[in-house]
DNA sequence: TTTAATTAGGACTTTATTATCTTAATTTAA
DNA sequence: TTAAATTAAGATAATAAAGTCCTAATTAAA
């Protein structure tokens, strides 16, 4: 497993807004829960994660939903996933990530440390824009 | 989370195996476990993972243990975590791994395919001869 | 100003993962 | 041939993740 199940549906629900017209603006969690076929509720929970994160607004009440808090272009995929994961996504070893650390290294730290900056450098790669629907 | 537990402990066990004398035959889990400081039972269904990978070899009875089946360069990290997280391992598209396909793809079926190709390469590359003692 | 539409968030339930416990099977050596 | 040392594997328990439900708070419009 590379992200949560969690991250999968944040993603989705970042996807589904950047990819709708942009006239539109808040769009209800309802709706979207129906249309990617997730809870409803659990849905609401990522969203407060992700608004928390500064990548959603929200607006309640008639006609309110959430939207994006920023351009796509300033949205990460590292942004929403570790959102969602917390800071120790791609910032820990591989093994006994708590136990590791520079001045006690795991056999696995200097390979590794290379491996998830890599890793890292593509996630913080992929924005948003990249699935903006023209 | 980019493994499991259980991946961790599976690398963790093959690196203990790994990096021991080479005269050493079997080395029984019991010592293994307490040097790695893990739960001897869980170490031990690890261990039958590892063995029906093809990975590690057992042997019952006193002197028993377990043993690398193959040479440290012949096993990668990809062959350790596959085994443990199953075929799907970096083998699935990140969003709804269930219903993307080739035919039907998510957003992100295109950009992904290729993050996590990258991705495998990585742990395909890893094997474990690097951490052997000279 | 009341009602309806919405998010916010706490409490709870279900499911999956992780961990432990127990017994059986295998093997060596006394 | 019995006892001890080991892995094998099923049953159960504990913890974490995922999912559901309920009530409160906010806002717009009738």
């Amino acid at each position: 497993m590379l992200v949560t199940r969690s991250s999968e549906y944040a993603i989705e629900l970042v996807l589904y807004l950047v990819t709708r017209p942009l006239e539109d603006s808040f769009a209800p969690l309802n709706k979207i829960a129906e249309e990617i076929s997730l809870s409803f509720h659990f849905l609401g929970k990522i969203a407060q994660i992700l608004v928390h994160a500064g990548i959603l607004k929200t607006y309640r009440g008639p006609n309110g939903g959430v939207a994006l808090a920023r351009q796509p272009q300033d949205i990460s995929l590292f942004d929403i996933v570790s959102a969602i994961e917390g800071d120790a996504f791609l910032n820990q070893c591989l093994i006994r990530p708590m136990r590791c650390a520079d001045d006690n290294p795991c056999p696995l730290h200097d390979v590794w440390s290379h491996i998830r900056s890599d890793i890292q450098d593509v996630f913080l790669n992929v924005s948003m824009d990249s699935f903006v629907k023209s």
